[in-house]
DNA sequence: TGTTTTTATTGATATAAATCACTATCTTAA
DNA sequence: TTAAGATAGTGATTTATATCAATAAAAACA
């Protein structure tokens, strides 16, 4: 058992997380169960390292990996599962700012500013998490010019999505951006165009900036036109050329 | 004279600009002209590369410095002036994204991904720029560690401020967006109460997400419950605590 | 200096989208 | 296995906001 000391907004948890103690070995290339492609610029010594200084743990369904405001001590990776990556305001419905897969680093921009979580993380399925201890990871950055230049990268594509994602919500009109949403859940999560969606209607809304009542009447007209089939968890794009020109046209 | 190659999305302009070819000197610390703060981490030999690989130009207010979706071979610094940096959608209005400053870099997360700009930046009032090589930009943030962490540091912050722009802009509703952008304006851009806002209402609009007539209105709407004086090119502000209420309250 | 072109402002109208108020389903837990 | 709580779905209504159609000011121009 492993006690994470994680600080909500509303006041402090002491949250207490089931943890199989051991780890799979870390290695570069394509063994590595993290399978971040930038782990190919370290040593052996400093894959050592980050060895040293990780921790796994598992999560269920539905479990808060990370809190919002809380100090932001690691950098994560999923080993296995899909996680939300959101922002929480009171008074305020959550946004959804994209869905974690295993490979990709999860790290808020607090890390290097503040020392604090800048969103929340929870797992959307059962999960396997891996803490990187950030102070080594940040040691790395520094002394391993094409660790920190892959990390710059990273960086880059993460802000260019965060760019289009925030240009495209204030273009498009409703049936683009979920539209957009199903695309992409299609191309980036699941890799297929059949997919048992795992968001409710209101995380889907959260993730579009819609209320639940329009996401489920904008899906009917979807199916009704033909372009996908929507039942309870499942969704089917029929139409893949359709829902491209409804996502670009807005 | 100076010709650069602009190719924007609408074909290529070979474009004219009237570059004053004496550069000030570059040194580290407050002397510098570029007032980056990351330049402290250079050497005096890495601050010469720079110097080698830079050019300066002076822009009239409205000519357009840097175009969306050309080559980005250089990252930028205002010398002095005030420029947007925005992003372009045959069909649809711009989107503005921020205000350039003196002091701060401007680099388009393309130049790790594509090499392309992802972004516009044109200049709002009369601006000298100094442009640097990436490569060389590159270079030094792959050899000298703090540098790039510095970078990183950078890249981080404009990430938040993406995000967080984000959430506001799908969360508030237009009185709050706009309280939003003109406190913004008010403490980042001009570090006063009172400004010559050189943004037109509709810019106004294209940087809080809202038709130019809704500005007009929400504008007046404000003066006529006192929070702010709204003239012509004049903005002053005069109950910041209500028009701080306005921007979180919604 | 008038003249054209952009920008600001206003009111009326049309649309998009949220909210409200339910009912029906599906899950989860006692 | 039912009861309770969440989620999905539907229609009516309200609210926010864009669009349209003008006119008035300002700025750029020639």
């Amino acid at each position: 058992m492993l006690y994470l000391w994680l600080e909500g907004s509303s006041g402090s948890v002491l949250k207490h997380i089931t943890v199989m103690s051991e780890k799979e070995p870390l290695e570069s290339g394509k063994a590595n169960p993290l399978r971040w492609k930038n782990f190919q610029h370290l040593s052996k010594h400093e894959l050592q390292l980050i060895d040293d200084n990780r921790y796994e743990a598992s999560f269920r369904a539905g479990e808060v990996i990370l809190k919002q405001g809380s100090p932001s001590s690691s950098v994560l990776f999923l080993i296995s599962g899909l996680a939300k990556i959101y922002t929480e305001a009171d008074g305020h419905k959550n946004f959804l700012i994209e869905i974690a897969q295993p490979g990709a680093l999860v790290m808020g921009p607090g890390a290097y500013i503040n020392s604090r979580n800048t969103f929340s993380v929870a797992s959307l399925v059962p999960s396997r998490v891996c803490f990187i201890d950030f102070n080594v990871f940040r040691h790395l950055a520094k002394t391993n010019g094409a660790f920190a230049e892959s990390l710059l990268e990273d960086f880059c594509l993460k802000a260019l999505t965060l760019q289009t994602k925030m240009v495209n919500l204030s273009r498009k009109k409703m049936p683009g951006r979920l539209a957009e949403a199903l695309l992409y859940l299609a191309d980036e999560v699941f890799r297929s165009d059949e997919y048992e969606l795992m968001l409710t209607r209101n995380e889907l809304g959260e993730m579009t900036n819609m209320a639940k009542e329009s996401v489920v009447r904008i899906l009917k007209e979807m199916e009704e036109s033909g372009v996908i089939y929507s039942r309870a968890p499942l969704i089917r794009i029929l139409d893949r050329q359709k829902l491209i020109l409804i996502s670009e046209k807005g």
